[in-house]
DNA sequence: CGCACTAGTTATAAAACTAGTGCGGTGCTTTATT
């Protein structure tokens, strides 16, 4: 069947958007594929239409279960019966089943973990794959080397064996997240589809504050005198709490959202959000991935980001429906060693690395040795990935590596908001992206971030320089 | 690293310092003999 009679017979949609098609014509090829699409731009439609031209069953590894859930809830709506989600929601003797009879299904969503448990791994090697699909495939790179390591397995399910072909989707990537996606995944010769970051309705500032309580109070006369719906993107659970009750006493329909919440709570006010009963979310940055919502006017972050990839995945939630949008940055002077700390503070150390392994060979138990040597649990995941594949003395300079890494991703996101040049033009710069066209509404280091909101109060203008009080003095004095 | 918080100190007393302590993001998985 031809591929538009498909798109129309079974989506119901005429015409392919932005960069669909040619997407989808490599992965029927059996080409591996990069697709770096926005959000927003149908990525799920790339492996879904092809599943009905190509012979088998499409494999798709999703980050989280709740996601996965989701869609398949959503397939299951429109008909598509022949679909399972196979992670730790299942009983045993389900599980035992659905892997029994994997043939049968046209779709199997599954975790990276689950992927890699022996006996799966066996089952799913012995049936016919057509294809296989890793959905927000940047969690390779960005939590694959300190968090979840079986993010880096993923490419061993096929070790030595024929394989289907591999459709790797993603909203953003730099370099180094595509080198990590096509090196552990071990793509050949993929062919890459990627379209610009650029997001001309979401206008950028970047606005330096001289400490937490001005932050607070920016927030507050930002919220209330502008429209949402809009995501705050905070540092800690606690300060995600603090601020929604502080936002909820001045009348504003909020609510936080942190992974120290329910499941059931989370889902809950993330469907509250979407539908518009709740204008404002503050979160950690456990909220965003599979919010399908295209109104959100505002992202606003009161620290500095982990790495200008986060950053940019968090702000690109704002504005798919093309309507203008604001992205805004506050931050202290003091932000640059907290972000530093979370994000270093689980890379294990090498006196804990020695430590632990030197319990170990004394045949103290892992969770003991863990707990003498005080090594997290995420520490301990990570030690022990590297340690069944290197020498001690290669993942302790491996994980220095690790930090230098971090360290990196810190110092780039840290020039971004130091420098004076046009903010867009910086981020595209940072993805490949050399020519870019400013919008009206570009950003506060051009000048020209302030969107004139046509209701509340008066806008609420702030100029980055000004913010700064050594230099509000001297402009006082001079 | 830097914050919020607590307990202890000071000595006219009360409020105000100081030192010490705890805390900080992201999620998957966990289950078997007759």
């Amino acid at each position: 069947m031809e591929i538009h009679g498909i798109l129309k017979g079974k989506f119901g949609f005429d015409q392919f958007r932005t960069g669909q098609e040619a997407v989808i014509r490599d992965v029927i090829a059996g080409k591996d594929t990069l697709a770096i699409l926005p959000t927003g731009s149908g990525k799920s439609l790339c492996y879904q239409l092809p599943a009905y031209v190509l012979e088998g069953t499409v494999l798709i590894i999703s980050p989280l279960v709740a996601l996965m859930e989701d869609q398949v809830a959503i397939m299951k709506k429109n008909g598509e019966k022949r679909v399972v989600a196979l992670n730790s929601f299942l009983s045993y003797s389900d599980k035992n089943r659905i892997l029994g009879e994997l043939d049968r299904y046209k779709f199997i969503f599954i975790s990276p973990e689950m992927l890699l448990q022996q006996n799966v791994a066996l089952r799913l090697r012995s049936i016919n794959l057509s294809l296989f699909v890793v959905d927000e495939a940047h969690c390779i790179s960005q939590w694959g080397f300190d968090f979840r390591p079986d993010y880096l397995r993923i490419g061993e399910l096929f070790e030595g064996l024929a394989r289907p072909g591999i459709l790797a989707l993603t909203a953003t990537a730099d370099d180094k997240v595509k080198n990590d996606i096509c090196r552990y995944l071990r793509l050949q010769a993929p062919a890459v589809h990627q379209q610009s970051l650029d997001r001309p309705a979401i206008s950028y500032s970047i606005i330096k504050v001289d400490n937490g309580m001005m932050k607070t109070e920016w927030i507050t006369n930002r919220i209330s005198s502008t429209p949402g719906p809009g995501i705050i993107y905070v540092a800690s659970r606690k300060r995600a709490d603090e601020l929604s009750s502080l936002l909820q006493e001045e009348g504003i329909s909020v609510a936080s959202y942190h992974a120290g919440k329910e499941q059931e709570d989370r889902a809950f006010i993330q469907e509250q959000f979407i539908t518009g009963e709740i204008g404002w979310i503050c979160a950690t940055n456990a909220f965003g991935m599979g919010i399908h919502k295209n109104n959100i006017r505002q992202v606003i972050h009161e620290h500095i980001p982990h790495a200008i990839s986060s950053y940019i995945q968090e702000v690109g939630r704002a504005g798919r429906d093309g309507e203008q949008s604001q992205a805004t940055m506050l931050y202290s002077d003091d932000d640059e060693g907290r972000t530093r700390f979370i994000v270093q503070d689980d890379i294990p150390q090498e006196d804990e690395i020695r430590n632990y392994e030197s319990l170990l060979a004394a045949n103290i138990p892992p969770d003991e040795a863990a707990d003498l040597a005080r090594i997290s649990e995420t520490g301990r995941r990570i030690i022990d990935y590297y340690t069944e594949r290197m020498s001690m003395e290669d993942v302790i300079s491996r994980m220095k590596e690790l930090l230098r890494e971090k360290e990196m991703q810190l110092q780039k996101i840290l020039r971004l908001i130091r420098s004076e040049t046009c903010i867009r033009e910086e981020i595209l710069g940072f993805f490949g992206e050399e020519s870019v066209e400013k919008p009206k509404y570009c950003c506060s280091a051009c000048g020209t971030a302030e969107v004139h909101w046509h209701i509340g109060q008066q806008p609420i203008t702030f100029d980055k320089r000004m913010m700064d009080w050594e230099e509000r003095l001297n402009g006082l004095l001079g």
